[in-house]
DNA sequence: TCACAGTTTGCTCGCGCGAGCAAGATAGTT
DNA sequence: AACTATCTTGCTCGCGCGAGCAAACTGTGA
């Protein structure tokens, strides 16, 4: 029963090695480094001396496979491109690793991707799976579900209406609220909304909210330009596309994008393509702070989301310390500085 | 000593459910599931179906524990600040998941963190570990390898002398001659370098290899200043501190920066500050070749390493196709562009 | 038909740990 | 001192799979 632990090998300690050092059984020597667990003070201290002075540190893989439960989530994220994603990646890492959870980053790779990764991330038995993407789209999540063993799915930073997902969101609604108001008193009058792509989501977007918004407001509907990613190239080339064909008179006075990818292209676009000034001839709105609108070339004005209270928050979830497992929408904040 | 396999419960199924629609035993699942294992076809094709109509997909984690195998590598990373990191994070994690490789992204909170996110991933018993940090000393490596376990130590875009880490990086010698080759070609005479903060790294840095080409050249060293830490808004002030107190006549022709988020913060502060004109007044050249490098504003002129065949040959030696697990070193590629 | 090599299949055992129970230790009570 | 309540410890068993061996099967040639 006892296995060959005459010579002490240079092969990998485990807790084995930690018992006998310590002159303890091997489960007390587990215990000692589980938080919850029934051992003396004496007992851990003793185990856990004897464990650095071994270089032990509990298998979490096995510890997984034997307790189904991994401290592991997968972070699925379609789109690098977007700065925002950057930000979020690193919030969202360091508040995890600084909790004790691993983060297994999965680049889907294209939108028929996600099947796979959601599956390729539960044959890891992570105990949570956290949607950073915005091209996903309803019938992800529903394929999500299909394939159990997902213990949780958080989609983050989006809204979903899917009732099997927990979404941890900013209220678009009094977001883009706050920016309608701000270009009305701002004076301008002839919005053109910058899109990206049109995604499968059921949730109404930032476009359509704006516009309706803006059409309750003043009776017209603003005119929308759209690009098939977030990426700031397309959205160069798509607003110097629309603005060239415009005579001076029909030209827009305010860009209002739906996110700061592509506020940024098109601040460049009115720049260098046009040759006009933002925000004398243009102004232009953003969506989600990242740190290149505060660069004095861009100065952008933006709305920024409490990205560090949504992750707290998701911590929580993960914890199981929320009563019920719902979504949560929190408020963000309009950032003005001069473009808008 | 078969389990309680009477009622098709709705838990996670495993390879013996599959084994018993399939009318064959568990091992057989699971060579069908393996590229190398010895199994007929028509066994495979009869679990294949099998385990599709049920949604069956290996466990990884009892897979890794079982073969000492995992499939994971760990990707440290110290310093998300950087734009080049976002392009090498998403570079790796798609390659390595397009080979059937998962990364575990590890947000290194410090650098005092270092040993413990090196622990950490050994504890997910990964096949081998990826250092995308700057700052780590050599200290960090000779920790790593003082505790076992740490199957692949792979120090990624940046050279190391230590001898137990792979390191695969491009060559800075011929990168910065290239870079002070044109600088002189180009008329330029009063070079100043922009430093980031002084790594522990026993290799010779960016900094020394561009003064003492620049001195055989030219015999004058050229100044430098130094930054703490790879961030635009510091070379930003670093900049506008220093030149703010030379005289017009004393002033550098042209900025030699140690990457592209300091060249970046450098040509604002050029531009905003000081109110002078990229390249006119002063020209920049930057290091890396992040996706801002080619903005219109900025359109600067830097050094794109070849990360993708890096990646290509980190995942040879992850796969043991290497003869030797030596350190390779490539060779990039300056791109010219009208910043200098 | 039998013998033999090669292929395919099933099986024992163990990877390192945790759930949960039973035995042992400790302390407080009468 | 005897008893009970509580804490602590050790243990059996299993998590789902793979290494590696032995048994069963396949096909070939004599």
């Amino acid at each position: 029963m006892v296995k060959n632990t005459t010579i002490s090998e240079d092969v990998p300690i485990t807790a084995d090695h930690v018992a006998k050092a310590a002159g303890v059984s091997r489960w007390t020597v587990n215990r000692a480094f589980r938080r919850d667990a029934s051992i003396s003070d004496k007992s851990r201290e003793k185990v856990l001396a004897a464990a650095a002075k071994l270089g032990y540190a509990p298998d979490l893989l096995a510890s997984s496979l034997a307790s189904d439960r991994s401290n592991l989530v997968a972070l699925l994220v379609d789109d690098f491109g977007n700065p925002h994603k950057m930000v979020m990646i690193e919030q969202l890492t360091r508040i995890l690793r600084s909790s004790g959870w691993d983060s297994l980053l999965v680049n889907m790779l294209s939108e028929s991707d996600a099947p796979d990764a959601l599956v390729n991330a539960s044959q890891r038995r992570v105990d949570a799976t956290i949607l950073l993407g915005v091209e996903f789209g309803e019938t992800v999540l529903a394929t999500a579900q299909g394939a159990r063993k997902i213990k949780k799915l958080i989609v983050f930073a989006r809204s979903s209406d899917n009732p099997d997902t927990i979404s941890i969101s900013t209220d678009d609604e009094i977001a883009i609220g706050e920016i309608a108001d701000y270009c009305f008193q701002k004076g301008y009058r002839a919005p053109l909304f910058v899109a990206g792509p049109e995604t499968l989501f059921a949730h109404v977007a930032r476009q359509d909210i704006f516009c309706s918004l803006w059409h309750q407001k003043t009776g017209a509907t603003p005119p929308v330009i759209r690009t098939s990613a977030y990426d700031s190239r397309l959205s160069y080339k798509a607003v110097e596309q629309h603005l060239e064909t415009l005579e001076e008179t029909g030209r827009p006075d305010v860009l209002v994008c739906e996110n700061d990818a592509l506020a940024i292209g098109a601040i460049d676009a009115i720049r260098h393509r046009l040759n006009l000034r933002v925000p004398e001839d243009i102004a232009v709105i953003g969506f989600d702070d990242v740190p290149l609108a505060s660069n004095p070339n861009y100065d952008l004005t933006t709305y920024r989301q409490p990205i560090e209270t949504m992750a707290e928050y998701m911590i929580e979830v993960l914890e199981n310390r929320v009563e019920s497992e719902l979504s949560q929408i929190f408020k963000g904040q309009l950032i003005i500085r001069h473009s808008a």
